[in-house]
DNA sequence: GCTTGACCTTCCCCCAAAGGGAGAGTCAAG
DNA sequence: CTTGACTCTCCCTTTGGGGGAAGGTCAAGC
């Protein structure tokens, strides 16, 4: 029987991980000394303890060590395990793709976008005109939420947020622009500037291993928009250099 | 101008996330109100957090990123990060195939093992008569460490560790084993099943990816010896059924 | 102008899996 | 019996957040 610190050194772990083990209860000493409470050890359990380090080193949660110490089954933890590294694995290699690609490019940032509440209008060409009826409607109904307008290009439609149902007319309609996780990037300047961006999204997004599942989304953070218009304050700006336009690809 | 809540939803991270990259001094409001101590975010400062979450979603720790924002070299870091996500995925790829391996075989454990001083004997065949006179010999000299003993069994050599320098035989030598991260598993029974636990290890190291990069060696952990001999407590059992066997491998 | 409810503030506790260290107690060799 | 190595418990720190309490602020609706 050793104390911790000999039986740590046999074992080559710290004798704090031990301590913690015991107070885990998934290693415990072979004895206590109830008087002094020094914690001793058999080279007998190292096998047990073998057992424990190989399946964190396999980066198994020690809670989940402990449930099958205790008794649970190894291969559904394993099967588990398997699929946690699976996507560890995916993770990596995709940060090991963007990082390849965000050198000199745009910040792209992939993240969960919540279902959005909008009215949706179609249109043809006129889309300044398109905006400014479109906002005048939600206005009347007194529902514009607080968040900036924006577009479906592939479907020719424009949008602007709303908190809740607005009665529809022929060309505006309400609907529930559905959640997704977005590769997200946001462009500068003019509207010219747009198409670039959109092409170095969809070239990283391929680069990630990723996979457009749908219609991607433009918004309009910062714009400009005719005083008359009376837009929700703190997105109009003055110049076209200040322009932030985000597009949006939503990815599996 | 927006408060933190409607800028966190327009950015797509939490409050909470913006409070402390304002702490870290990483991203600050635009405007705080010195009387409320509100905070205020403009959309102009979208691009700068979409760097910062772009970087860390590289896996980039926030010091590191809060260093660039304050001027550090871009190139310089993404270089660290991808030497880090390098060894990210090696350790990814060591753990599935140790996962493949684990299954139904033994607990193998990668770990560091420390300069170990020894005495060292080169031993023809009487391998227990052998330990005895290598154990008396160092036990003579006052220097037995209170470690167990073991072979290199490629160099037909038993050890034993000692405590410092010992006066050297014809067929003593003092020795200091090198620190190594060794493949380790645990053999129980009897001696008879330490080829097949030897031949274990190497399909494991094999299978992880890993290269053996020196002698193997054998570790005594609780063996069976003649009482005359007295041997530092705590290693020797009665029943061979008990004995454990530890084997090393140096890997890369 | 006042109420109300949504929002914001700071502060503290929580997670995993350890490491570091303080202050006090214990063991064993000389 | 001293001394030094060892061990005990307890608390703090790390990383990148989340949860929630207690209290202050803002703005819409009446």
């Amino acid at each position: 029987m050793f104390p911790i610190g000999a039986f740590a050194r046999l074992a080559g772990i710290s004798a704090k991980q031990l301590r913690a083990y015991d107070q885990l209860g998934l290693f415990r000493p072979v004895w206590v000394d109830p008087w002094s409470r020094y914690r001793y050890y058999s080279p007998a359990q190292l096998p047990e303890l073998r057992r424990i380090l190989a399946l964190r080193q396999l980066g198994m949660p020690l809670e989940e060590i402990g449930e099958l110490v205790r008794g649970g089954s190894l291969a559904d933890a394993l099967e588990r395990r398997r699929a946690e590294l699976e996507r560890e694995r995916r993770l990596v290699e995709e940060r090991v793709a963007a990082l390849d690609i965000t050198v000199g490019e745009a910040d792209v940032v992939v993240r969960p976008v919540a279902v959005e509440p909008v009215a949706v209008m179609r249109v043809a060409d006129a889309v300044e005109h398109a905006f400014d009826e479109l906002e005048a409607h939600v206005r009347d109904a007194g529902r514009r939420a607080h968040r900036p307008p924006g577009a479906i290009p592939s479907a020719g439609e424009i949008f602007v947020p709303v908190t809740g149902p607005i009665p529809e007319t022929a060309t505006i309609s309400y609907r529930r622009l559905p959640a997704s996780r977005m590769a997200c990037v946001i462009v500068r300047g003019p509207y010219r500037g747009v198409a670039a961006g959109r092409a170095a999204l969809e070239r990283w997004v391929a680069a990630a291993g990723l996979e457009p599942v749908g219609p991607g989304r433009t918004l309009y953070l910062q714009f400009g928009a005719d005083p008359s218009l009376r837009v929700p304050p703190g997105w109009v700006v003055d110049s076209d250099e200040e322009f932030l336009t985000e597009l949006q690809l939503p990815v599996g």
